[in-house]
DNA sequence: GTCCAGCTAA
DNA sequence: TTAGCGGGAC
C-alpha cells in the first residue's frame, strides 16, 4: 500500500505536470455564476467562443440565475450565439436557472449543501447536465472532489499508455483517478486544468509536439515517436 | 472546406 | 449507437 496512493502513475504525472507548468489558477470565469454557465456554454465548444457569449451575458447585465430565470430563452439565445448550439445551450440554462430557482430560492450555497454524490446525482437530473458539465460543476463552484474526464484527458492518458481497468467509458476513466489520487478537490481542481494546459503545448490531437514533452520518458507513445511518425 | 466536441433524443 | 445541434479558428 503506497502513502496516500502518492508512488502511483498518475500522481507521477500530477507532480511532472505541476513543475513544469506551475498552478493554473482554474476556472477562468469572473464569477460562481459565469463558472457555471460556462461549463454549460463550453460543451462542444472552444473556451474562446464562450467568453464571447460570457462577454454578452455581462453587457446585458445577466449575471445571476435569476435573471436568466426571467430571461426569454429566445433572447437568451441570442446573447450566447457565439458559443454555438444556441438554440440548444439557452434551453439548458433555462433548465439550471429554473432548477436553482424553484428548488433553492436562487442560492447556489443551499444547492451544493449536500454531499458530493447527492450532488452529482441531482445535476445529472437537470436538462443539459450530462457527466464532464456536473463535474466542472462540482469541482469548480462546489469545491467537492469529482474527477473531470474530457477528451484532452483521455488521449493523454492513453498515449501515455494508462487505460481503466474496467470499461472505456467516462465512469470507467474516472475510477482510475478516483482510485489513483486522493479525493481532493483542491487536486482534482489542478490536476485537470493542468492536463488542459499539457494538450495546448504539447499533446494536441494532431501533430503532438513530442520533444521537450515532460512525459517523455514515461510515455509509450512518445517514446516511439522520437524514432517514427509524431503522429497518432 | 475542414476540424473541433458534450449532451439529448431516438 | 448514431443524428442533430452551430459557432469560430484555421
Amino acid at each position: 500500500m503506497n502513502k496516500g496512493g502518492n508512488a502511483g502513475p498518475l500522481s507521477e504525472m500530477f507532480q511532472r505536470l505541476l513543475d513544469t507548468y506551475g498552478p493554473q489558477g482554474w476556472w477562468p470565469a469572473e464569477s460562481r455564476f459565469e463558472m457555471i454557465a460556462g461549463a454549460i456554454l463550453t460543451q462542444a465548444a472552444a473556451w474562446r467562443n464562450v467568453e464571447l457569449a460570457l462577454d454578452n451575458l455581462r453587457s446585458a447585465g445577466i449575471n445571476t440565475w435569476p435573471a436568466v430565470d426571467a430571461l426569454p430563452t429566445g433572447t437568451l439565445a441570442e446573447l450566447v450565439r457565439p458559443s454555438g448550439y444556441y438554440n440548444a445551450k439557452a434551453r439548458k440554462l433555462k433548465a439550471f436557472a429554473a432548477h436553482v430557482c424553484e428548488g433553492y430560492g436562487g442560492d447556489l450555497d443551499r444547492m451544493f449543501a449536500s454531499d458530493t454524490e447527492t450532488l452529482r446525482r441531482e445535476l445529472l437530473g437537470i436538462y443539459g447536465i450530462g457527466p464532464e458539465t456536473a463535474d466542472d460543476i462540482l469541482v469548480y463552484a462546489a469545491g467537492k472532489p469529482s474527477f473531470v474526464i474530457d477528451a484532452y484527458t483521455i488521449r493523454i492518458l492513453k498515449r501515455v499508455g494508462l487505460a481503466p481497468v474496467e470499461r472505456d467509458n467516462y465512469d470507467g476513466w474516472q475510477r482510475l483517478f478516483h482510485a489513483g489520487i486522493p479525493a481532493d478537490a483542491q487536486v482534482y481542481n489542478e490536476f485537470h486544468a493542468l492536463l488542459d494546459r499539457h494538450h495546448k503545448v504539447a499533446c494536441a490531437k494532431n501533430a503532438p509536439r513530442c520533444h521537450d514533452c515532460c512525459l517523455m520518458d514515461i510515455c509509450a507513445t512518445g517514446t516511439a515517436a522520437v524514432v517514427s511518425s509524431p503522429v497518432l
